[in-house]
DNA sequence: ACCCTCACG
DNA sequence: ACGTACGTGAGGGTC
């Protein structure tokens, strides 16, 4: 069998990894996420591929032969965003570590020392592979070369192969004709012209009827298209150029050593440390000098299929300090048990023969009543399918890692594997694709062995090192007696659901779908033609193109439409008032009226999902549906809060904490001023006023204390003078003199503003009063932009988050409180400072009771934290 | 998949 | 000069 050579498009992998991978950087504030993204990429195709050389190719930022043939050649091309240019000589020395070699020359493209190392590679007899995003490459394909395009799809990264025939396939013509296509398209990416008015579908037209441009052009008046004839009539010289711009040279005058590119070991030492630097503790295991780490691991993953042997196991899992488990299911249903009595006792039961579902499900809930530590992730999701429900034994490693790094978008197994054990395991993706589990589960049982093992291995081995860093960071305490009881708190929450009035919703999304139909045809009229009034870009066109308001622009795509802007064009035609009116009650039909129809069960009850783990500030949030968006603040949306109904018997009863963040404001900074303002229950913001403009509280204006409001919630948010003269739509200036008298009105809150800066700046996070951490990378960036968000999120932060913990805690009292009292009376949902409780209409003033002494209690400020609560017959009512 | 817009605190 | 208030989720359009 022929020897195989992998050649590498380093610039196409790098920039696809760039814009592909989320941001992530190291410590030391260094942009990993291209040089992550390439790796995977790599590694995947060196596992496929297995080459015998290897070599990557970088362009040289120097003019080329085709600057010299055609100036602008790539001139409107963007500069590299420096967060990527940093990374590529990290890569070129990681790759130089792994003994990978590089290769790059002025006046050459990458794309012409990869064709010219391909072609004679293949003439040596070798298999060539040649690694790209770019379409381009594909000229190069020939029986022996195979081009490789990885694609993403669905969040899954597949590798493409291109051969002869599968471009032919794919386009309809040949590789070499890839440049004749490219010649009468031109691509804006480089700048290369092209024939104007010719897209893909008539170049591909073209192409595949005449071959070359040469032939297309001796042959042009038979092109039947009149558009297509006059545009190649008239630019062919152009296509020409753009011809010999777009052919790669495959025979540069360029020195090849195939030995120096033989691929031998990869993982050095070297490179071990470079990837130590770059924090890829993923890929880490790949290197480290003990390789075969994995399979040692799983050769104790056990798949358990015989009932006898079940029973054993969950009888000893019963006597266990600590066991790990997962449900792993698939709607609704579990499809098996990974369970971990130790790190080298782990069980795969599968849900097939007598092993019922609830017979493992009843088994498994006895076991875990008889052990001291369960450890789990995403408990509140699998307690859906458990019977035990013994709070205080159970550890979610899911929660206990958010905690520690609030800012992740995932806390999967992968990642926890990798960030503590330094382990690389398998993801879903890798081993199954997107293959529904059912099936993977009887077509590749090994293959499930290894994923469904890790599940609970990795969680049993985790915990310990998660505990111990929640307890060096002075987070435990917030873990066990804050979050961890939260969990029981809103599982029982989205169990009880909120009843809503079906045939209530419709009639109001009825009502709004005729004043909508009604709208729609003003609209039409006014604007004189039919358009998509929910397209920004339709719209914009109308409204500033055709109907010549004057708009400017503001977004990257174009025209901005946003309220904002609408609200200041209104005067200058009716069709504005109307389209505002149409936004409006589209919004309100699709999102509300249509929307939430569609998440009413059989029980007449919306159960939202409570999200745990995503904010950065330690908010909760609600998704499918979002109950903490419903509207309040127009009357015609708060009609909605009219369907969210008590069931017989009960009533609602909605408590809400008064200027929270503000109050907690006033007490971590210690403002005297502030503290003692709250404590006489005076009017916050007329005081402000009155404060910072040196006017009598008695004669403060409504407008002075609107702008004093206004100001008071720029702190909250991290002030800054833009923000707040955008808000008062007054000047930069104007805004940063009220800044500035307010925070000499306000000395302490600037010192406790500058304090928060000052220590996420050295310590990288930030703290809530409780010792919840939000770290913030962002104030390490170069850029001015990234840096100021940074500071504005180190103000926010703490605030937010002391706010978002003391209404957690009342949430657990309040339900402790319900659960002990016997009270059938229960918490129902949470909206940032607000609780909605369904009381049963005897327990009605006990409850009132209860939310006023926990809410209160919750925490203890050097101000009064006050509540308003309202009791209703529906949520318009009671809030 | 990403942008725009808009609902809430 | 840079071009934004902090934190979310959902629907519709566009590429």
């Amino acid at each position: 069998m022929s020897e195989k050579i992998l050649l590498v498009d380093g610039h196409s992998i790098i920039n696809r990894a760039f814009y592909g991978v989320t941001n992530l950087t190291n410590s030391q504030g260094l942009h990993t996420n291209a040089i992550f993204g390439f790796l995977n990429t790599l590694f995947k195709v060196l596992e496929e591929e297995k080459p015998d050389y290897i070599t990557v190719a970088f362009d040289v930022k120097a003019p080329t032969f085709r600057h010299e043939m055609y100036a602008e050649y790539k001139g409107t091309r963007k500069p590299m965003p420096e967060e990527l240019h940093e990374q590529v000589p990290v890569l070129k020395n990681l790759l130089h570590a792994m003994g990978i070699p590089t290769m790059e020359k002025a006046g050459l493209e990458a794309d012409d020392l990869l064709g010219t190392v391909a072609k004679r590679s293949e003439k040596k007899g070798l298999e060539v592979t040649v690694l790209s995003g770019d379409r381009d490459l594909l000229q190069l394909a020939t029986e022996h070369i195979r081009i490789r395009m990885p694609k993403t799809k669905g969040g899954v990264t597949e590798i493409e192969n291109y051969n002869t025939q599968d471009v032919i396939d794919r386009y309809q013509i040949t590789p070499l004709q890839v440049i004749e296509l490219k010649a009468l398209m031109g691509d804006s990416s480089d700048n290369i012209p092209g024939v104007p008015g010719i897209g893909e579908k008539t170049a591909t037209n073209l192409v595949v009827k005449y071959g070359t441009i040469e032939n297309a052009y001796a042959h042009v008046e038979e092109i039947t298209l009149n558009r297509a004839r006059e545009a190649l009539r008239n630019h062919y010289d152009m296509a020409q150029l753009s011809k010999t711009l777009a052919t790669i040279n495959i025979d540069c005058d360029y020195d090849y050593d195939w030995e120096a590119a033989r691929l031998g070991n990869i993982y050095t030492q070297e490179a071990y440390e470079i990837l130590k630097e770059l924090e890829f503790k993923n890929m880490l295991s790949r290197f480290s000098v003990e390789a075969p780490v994995n399979e040692a691991i799983e050769k104790s993953f056990l798949t358990v299929r015989d009932l006898g042997e079940a029973e054993n196991i969950f009888e000893k899992a019963g006597k266990q300090e600590r066991v790990a488990f997962e449900l792993i299911r698939e709607n609704g249903k579990v499809l098996a048990l990974s369970l971990a009595l130790s790190g080298a006792e782990v069980y795969i039961f599968p849900v097939q023969g007598f092993l019922t579902e609830a017979w493992i499900v009843d088994r498994l809930s006895r076991a875990l009543a008889g052990v001291k530590e369960v450890v789990c992730l995403g408990l509140k999701e699998q307690l859906k399918f458990l019977e035990a429900k013994a709070p205080d034994i159970f550890r979610d490693v899911e929660i206990g890692a958010y905690l520690l790094n609030p800012l992740k978008d995932s806390y999967s197994c992968e990642e926890l594997a990798g960030e503590f054990l330094s382990l690389s395991v398998p993801s879903w993706a890798e081993l199954f694709g997107k293959r529904p589990l059912g099936e993977i589960l009887e077509e590749k049982p090994e293959e499930f062995r290894i994923y469904a093992g890790y599940l609970s291995y990795v969680l049993y081995e985790v915990y310990p090192a998660l505990e111990k860093r929640l307890r060096d960071e002075g987070m435990e305490e917030l873990y066990r007696n804050m979050e961890m009881p939260l969990v029981f708190t809103l599982f029982f929450m989205e169990q009880a659901g909120i009843q809503v009035e079906a045939q209530e919703l419709k009639i109001y999304g009825d009502a709004l779908a005729v004043r909508i139909g009604e709208l729609e045809k003003e609209i039409y009229g006014e604007a004189g033609e039919e358009f998509n009034i929910n397209s920004p870009k339709q719209l914009g066109v109308i409204l500033f193109d055709k109907m010549g308001m004057k708009g400017g622009k503001k977004t990257k795509t174009g025209y901005s439409t946003s309220a904002e802007v609408l609200e200041k064009l209104a005067p200058e035609h009716p069709i504005v008032s109307h389209i505002l009116e149409y936004r409006q009650l589209t919004k309100l039909k699709s999102t509300y009226a249509d929307g939430l129809a569609g998440y009413i069960g059989e029980d007449q009850r919306i159960h939202t999902t409570f999200q745990q783990t995503i904010t950065a500030t330690g908010r909760l949030s609600s998704v499918e549906p979002n109950l903490q968006n419903i509207p309040i603040r127009m009357e015609l949306g708060r009609l909605i809060r009219k369907v969210f109904v008590p069931e017989e018997g009960y009533t609602l009863l909605d408590a809400d904490y008064s200027q929270i963040e503000l109050r907690v404001l006033a007490h971590m900074s210690g403002d005297e001023n502030l503290i003692q303002a709250y404590r006489e229950a005076q009017d916050i913001h007329r005081l402000t006023a009155s404060q910072v403009f040196h006017i009598p509280f008695d004669e403060v204006t409504d407008l002075q204390r609107r702008n004093a409001k206004a100001v008071n919630f720029g702190i909250v948010y991290g002030i800054s003078s833009f923000g707040l003269s955008q808000d008062l739509s007054i000047t930069r200036k104007e805004a940063q003199e009220y800044i500035e008298k307010y925070f000499e009105t306000y000395p302490r809150i600037k010192e406790f503003l500058d304090g928060c800066v000052r220590d996420a700046r050295e310590k990288g996070y930030v703290t809530t009063m409780f010792g919840r951490r939000r770290q913030v990378p962002e104030l390490k960036s170069s850029n001015f932009m990234q840096r100021s968000f940074g500071e504005r999120v180190a103000m926010n932060a703490p605030i937010q988050g002391t706010a978002a913990d003391i209404i957690k805690f009342a949430m657990i009292r309040v339900d402790r409180r319900l659960k002990e009292e016997g009270l059938r009376s229960r918490l129902l949902l949470q909206v940032h400072d607000e609780l909605l409780v369904e009381a049963h209409l005897e327990e009605t003033q006990r409850v009132k009771e209860i939310l006023a002494e926990e809410m209160h209690g919750a925490a203890k400020l050097s101000v009064p934290l006050e509540i308003d609560m309202k009791q209703g017959k529906n949520w318009y009512e009671a809030h």
